[in-house]
DNA sequence: TTACAATTGAGAATGATACTCAATTATAAG
DNA sequence: CTTATAATTGAGTATCATTCTCAATTGTAA
């Protein structure tokens, strides 16, 4: 369960868009907190009939463009064709390593590589907005 | 016009997978390599019909799959659905800053990010293949 | 030249995501 | 607490890039 702060913050986000606090919208956010995986839209939705909630699949899809653009949630793009989603409440930056045998996903972040980042995109005249790093390989128990 | 050098290197490569030496695919290589470009499918294909050669979008897709399997050329994705295509002959490896305005698409490389990456690797016990580096933002002209 | 497996093109199939629209619902105002 | 109304929802349909199918065609090894 969401504590009453974060609900308090979606629904606020959600009003300063003109949106409504639908019961639906809370489930997703909820589901999408709850949980510290990098899932794909289907999975979310599946996760949510499992715990009795029906929220339909065009409604997981709305909302999770909802919560990306207001910073509830992160978007990554595998090169599958599959969008997955994590949270981001209670969640640094970071990049991520995929193991291209079983699809690990682990987390890390460097500084030195986010610094060196910034220099060249100065370096290029590009204002920077946002990155994609992602490291592809076989994890340790694929190898 | 690819040198004889190329469609030889690129007739090996075929003859080792069973595969045959065709004209579309001959087609297809050499309007990869012309280009300096970061193209999408359909921009293939309708720059080798204007050349008044005729080859399929299907043609298009398979060779692509052929040529970047065998480091003729390499795909990128930048989260929109659509794939791109890049020559990997006489170009070196490198990363890319995207415009996320107008698409300009700019080439960097960083050793010292190459380096990160590989310590990152093992640090984490990944045996690394390969990777993605995109930086998003605003080019000089966008800003 | 032949034999045959690989290739091609056109169109159909696929799969993730976005759209449509009638029925439902949240919410601001009274 | 109603009411009015614009936003939302769900189910199904549409879209778009890419892949597949299959009959006709074509490299290529012998």
């Amino acid at each position: 369960m969401a504590d009453q702060k974060l609900l308090n913050r979606f629904k606020e986000a959600l009003k300063k868009e003109g949106l409504k606090y639908t019961p639906q919208r809370t489930a997703v956010l909820e589901e999408i907190i709850k949980d510290k995986g990098h899932r794909e839209s289907e999975e979310i939705y599946l996760a949510l009939k499992k715990s009795g909630q029906h929220v339909s699949r065009a409604t997981i899809y709305r909302t999770m463009d909802i919560l990306v653009n207001n910073g509830f949630a992160r978007k990554m793009n595998l090169g599958d064709g599959r969008a997955r989603y994590e949270s981001k409440v209670n969640s640094p930056p970071h990049d991520h390593l995929v193991c291209m045998d079983c699809g690990l996903i682990v987390e890390f972040m460097d500084q030195q590589i986010e610094d060196l980042q910034d220099k060249i995109a100065i370096q290029y005249n590009f204002q920077l907005k946002r990155h994609i790093h992602q490291l592809f390989g076989l994890c340790k128990k694929c190898q």
